[in-house]
DNA sequence: CGTTTTTCCGTAAACGTTTACGAGAACACA
DNA sequence: TGTGTTCTCGTAAACGTTTACGGAAAAACG
């Protein structure tokens, strides 16, 4: 069945480190039998086998991707990342590298899955997406010296590894003045709770909009949760309860905004007509939420096929003859107007 | 960085040989030797090498799924997977084997991407998924000799493979059955029109349980569509608008059911009030619709960590020692009734 | 003590590649 | 013809494991 590099030599008559140089597009191999040999592996349907390719280059010629469920995301994890996955699985493809799927404990933000990738080899390096603001699987890595790179920014690690991340702070400022320009001033957000780092930077955004607006930051309308519809159902109430009701609602999940909906629905509150709900990342609950929800949009695929790019510019196996660079991105999200606001 | 099974020897002044086998456990080793391997393993942070492993054994300890997105699901994937592949990573890790994704052309149910990962012995065995009747991947992988198993049957291959299926004939049967039991007479049923092998299940079940109640079989009622919500968008009328108008309609795709409901809405019919509405395959999207749809609940992640069991079940490396063994389950749905019925 | 068995370990080959090195042949140049 | 260059290819080592084989030492047995 697998026909190997000896197959195609003793077929030819020809030496395995020619049939090898030949496959390889090395320069000192004759034209006639380049096309011998290329023809020879077409006909015995040869393919190098991949474990000793990668024992001899060192390379695993495979990327692993880390995916972190949320604790409590039982039933359907986020859909988020299938666009995401398909859009860095074609560009690999393209390098002829593999994805390597590697699961988190759910809600556990700890390199302990990471470590064996890295300490077995079996992954040139690895993707990292719902990064933390100090997070221990990019402390691990860089100091492992492991290839890396990440969805989302962090505190961690510097900037010495590539990084694509969603504008969050801008979206947080951008949903404030579409809110202030509809007339809203008591303007409420709700984030997890995790160290989440898009949580800090979409609050920075809020505060920054309102303070650019003239509007008095108010502890109370500033709230945390479990990033869950169970958070959202706890938390909003907190909110709605302060002295001074807020007019709108900013939630930075899909999910929380789900549950707080819900919330205010039992308060009798009917989102698009006594409340404005802006969600700051649109998946197709929103879209089938009634009432729909205005959200924020990512393009997901084009984001996996660009984070792909970054990482590998910042592999010298990869890099073009320029060297290796480090690339950091942040892209704006697109404003998807609906009914709730 | 990278200790090899020479340091731990040189370290120990021992010969490498001796190394692997204290190692990997074999009885022709002393104790007291074997404990100082551990020992300076664990000093040195050793690990063996993937790929050197891989090659020697002629295995790559690693289990590809093949994720196969839907055409025109750019957007957002199935949320469906998700859970699914933690429950299979899960039970793949406890065997220390990897998950490769490997992602098809959207849309095209074809064996190229497969090719790659059989020739080049990347993975041990495949997962596949979204089986369709005739499905040229399981043709492929049989003609092959490659171990995989499905998530979902097919006609292809006969049943010389693992398969993991949930029952969407009972389910079927049970739609009908309970819109029945409400009075209904008259029930369309809409499928997608690929040649997912789900979708004749489930009309076999309704036809089953129509028959069974008495009621003829009207092929006015029945309608095929694209999978996802263009398509149920599109195919509902068709149904609304036959001679005697249908009571219910049961969908077999939450994505088509959103679309459809879409097209009711538009009719000025009221799905829960004017029309009953189950969907087969619950997801997030049918809890948070509005009126929340009523639909059967796969238990996904059990069944991710079930089907690893069975494909393990039936690689000769991994069985145990009464024999390799096929094995083919097929597992109800829960039913949750919510509002729309 | 001699023989057999058991215990433990070293040796070396093998898995399928890639690649540094060197050598033979052909060719060019003087 | 002698020398240097270019083209092409074979040889063999190396990557890090696992494992079949054999042998030395120790133990068991008569």
């Amino acid at each position: 069945m697998a026909s190997s590099i000896h197959d195609l030599a003793r077929h030819l008559n020809i030496s395995i480190g020619t049939v090898s140089r030949a496959l390889n597009g090395r320069a000192d191999v004759n034209a006639e039998t380049r096309q011998r040999v290329l023809e020879a592996a077409r006909k015995l349907n040869y393919s190098p086998n991949q474990s000793g390719r990668s024992l001899r280059k060192g390379a695993t010629h495979s990327i692993a991707f880390m995916l972190q469920p949320h604790p409590g995301d039982q039933q359907y994890g986020e859909p988020f990342f299938i666009p995401f996955l398909t859009g860095l699985q074609a560009r690999l493809a393209e390098h002829d590298l593999d994805l390597m799927v590697v699961m988190g404990e759910p809600g556990q933000y700890q390199p302990e899955r990471l470590r064996r990738v890295v300490e077995t080899r079996r992954a040139d390096a690895v993707v990292l997406a719902n990064t933390r603001r100090e997070d221990d699987r990019i402390d691990y890595l860089s100091k492992a010296g492991f290839p890396f790179a990440t969805l989302g920014r962090s505190q961690s690690g510097g900037d010495a590894y590539p990084s694509l991340d969603i504008d969050f702070e801008r979206a947080g400022e951008e949903a404030v003045d579409r809110l202030v320009a509809r007339g809203h001033r008591r303007i409420a957000a709700i984030r997890p709770s995790l160290d989440l780092n898009f949580g800090y930077l979409f609050l920075d955004g809020y505060r920054k909009a309102l303070k650019r607006h003239g509007i008095e930051i108010d502890p109370g309308m500033i709230a945390d949760g479990f990033i869950n519809e169970t958070g959202g159902y706890q938390v909003t109430p907190r909110v709605m309860l302060s002295r001074d009701r807020p007019t709108a609602i900013i939630f930075n999940n899909d999910a929380m905004a789900l549950g707080g909906c819900k919330a205010l629905a039992e308060m009798g509150i009917r989102p698009g007509h006594d409340i404005a709900v802006i969600v700051i990342v649109d998946t197709p609950l929103c879209r089938y939420f009634s009432p729909a929800l205005t959200a924020f949009r990512p393009s997901l695929e084009p984001m996996g096929r660009r984070l792909a790019e970054m990482l590998l510019a910042s592999l010298p196996a990869f890099a073009g003859p320029e060297g290796t660079h480090i690339i950091r991105e942040v892209w704006p999200l697109e404003l998807v107007a609906r009914e709730s606001d």
